[in-house]
DNA sequence: TTGTAGGCGTTATCAT
DNA sequence: ATGATAACGCCTACAA
């Protein structure tokens, strides 16, 4: 390994002169600087990450820790907190697959000393009062309920998207809405169903017009929850799934039973998956900005480590309502091409 | 902060018996050990990544670096690194974003002592030569063209996907065929269109068979591509789009003309878009396993720092063709359900 | 079985 | 403007 000794000895000067360099400090002679940066470049010589934080106390990474890494959820998410933390020099560490608290809690741990902060997701709502105790660092907590006491967090307005979502089936006249629930103990899941409870109460609708069907946010449940819907008796005009992918494997049972969408039923889904938008059968769904709630989360982790403006208390990533016409017809399609190309 | 002399002092033992009990060393009495561990849990310490590493040698970590982060394919990609890494203990350092070797060749930099070894993808083929020179690490090349001159490498089967989709589009009955291209300089773009001419070739077809119109892997680019693919007479009877986001730009493209897929064009994709099988019109693609290939990388590199069965040399990752029948039909979705439900 | 001490590569504080 | 040197928190011979 060659280190800031070999580029000072090469160079002709100390260490120290070398290290200041390289964090672009005023004193120094231009001369020696543009030496000391010839002989780096042609040794190589790069400052180790370690040894710079370990005075330094400062890692330039924040860290991520993810439940899990499905579909393109994550995949937006990743990508708005890798581009927050990029715009600031800082990097990203990435742990996904987190099932349970202890294994979040053994993440942390494993990042001290690598990280300046960090974003978390937690996997399930039990567990959503993350300690900030052990872990000293700034930590933003990433979905679940809003109201959660203490510390900093980004959260959905699951409540108010899945409120919009029935006031609308509502408006176009069903009676009588299946909803395929989230995974158990999710609290994303819980939230949207309070959103629904709402839109009902709103309509003057009973707990009648609802049917519930269990699902766990997979693609595989929301096929078997929609089959589940359709033998009740009288069957929903409409099913509102909490997510996406159950949305869509509820639009496969529905083909598959020879049930057309949305003319005998009505499919709706929750989340932003781009994609939806082009299905066939439509698929109405609740978008959220995912890759703009990363960002979010990562600035205001950013922010308390003194970058860009500080915040702090609960902070709400809008649900909106997205309506699709039907398929049949190509204006359907329109969104989904770029303005200067229509 | 906390650090590895509180515990000592508050254990009434060394510091290095507490490194000791850290590291499951097994000269420490059963007693101690417990002690030191019980006096760690009260005072939330865990060891400092960076100051370990620094003595260590090895930051139990592995960077990923990409040219950028959208859709699936880099979910997917991220997931299957992710979970090589982990099983063998290792974090992540994903930095993404990199438009040109200069920007990669910086994240690399940066990436000293911050990382063991790193899986890097590059954006472009004429900057595919990667310098080992300036880093030590162990690099594993992810996607491009498959003889790339030294380092280890994974790669899709572009060339024999591509192929093998020419050869069905033909066997269809298709003799004219529209294909659209990828980013130029890409390389994996480059190898599919090599795979288009094989593909020709095989079937004893001419240039005449073959339509170009240029994209750049974006799904406007596929719109625009379509559209104009359209404009030639006589016009293609089926459309190859060389990754599925421009197959699904080239959809939105026919749909809006009014062009009834596939009966008068048929539509087909390249790369692993899982809910491309969802939608309609139909789509044929290439599927390959990203997930799969993002983890042969990791395994790679890891193999190379001494974990696992050690490799080298070019790895290529199969390219399959996945067939969709037309979309009237349920049949055509019977593949996207689980066996246990059918 | 446990403690002592040197050093990992860098930055920061003093001198000069 | 530059150089010596003490940390930073930890691991690991070597001693005891």
């Amino acid at each position: 390994m060659i280190t800031i000794r070999d580029v000072a000895r090469e160079a002709g000067v100390s260490i120290a002169t070398v290290s200041r360099v390289f964090n672009n400090a005023d004193a120094v002679a231009t001369d020696t600087r543009r030496e000391v940066r010839a002989v780096a470049a042609r040794l190589g010589y790069s400052p180790h990450g370690a040894a710079r934080s370990l005075i330094t106390r400062r890692t330039a990474t924040i860290g991520l820790i993810l439940p899990d890494l499905y579909g393109e959820f994550f995949s937006e998410l990743i990508r708005g907190v890798d581009h927050a933390v990029r715009s600031q020099g800082y990097h990203l560490l990435v742990s996904s697959s987190h099932a349970d608290r202890a294994e979040v809690d053994a993440a942390m741990a494993l990042m001290r000393g690598r990280v300046d902060g960090v974003v978390v997701m937690l996997p399930d709502r039990k567990q959503e009062h993350v300690p900030l105790a052990p872990s000293r660092l700034p930590l933003v907590r990433l979905g679940g309920a809003p109201h959660n006491g203490d510390g900093d967090a980004i959260v959905i307005a699951n409540r108010e998207g899945a409120r919009a979502m029935v006031r609308h089936l509502v408006s176009l006249g069903h009676r009588r809405i299946g909803v395929i629930s989230g995974a158990a103990g999710n609290s994303d899941a819980e939230e949207r169903i309070a959103g629904v409870l709402d839109g009902l109460a709103d309509a003057g609708l009973g707990q009648d017009a609802l049917l519930r069907a269990a699902g766990d946010f997979s693609e595989t449940s929301g096929f078997r929850a929609a089959r589940e819907l359709l033998r009740s008796d009288p069957r929903p005009t409409a099913i509102f799934a909490l997510n996406d992918a159950m949305a869509i494997g509820a639009l496969a049972a529905l083909r598959a039973e020879g049930v057309s969408v949305p003319s005998e039923i009505a499919v709706a889904g929750f989340d932003d998956i781009p994609m939806a938008q082009f299905l066939d059968p439509p698929l109405t769904t609740v978008r959220v900005d995912i890759s703009a709630m990363g960002a979010r989360a990562a600035n205001r982790v950013l922010s308390h480590l003194g970058n860009g403006p500080s915040g702090s208390g609960v902070e709400i990533v809008p649900a909106t309502l997205m309506v699709r016409r039907s398929c049949g017809n190509p204006e359907a399609w329109r969104p989904t091409i770029p303005e200067s190309l229509s």
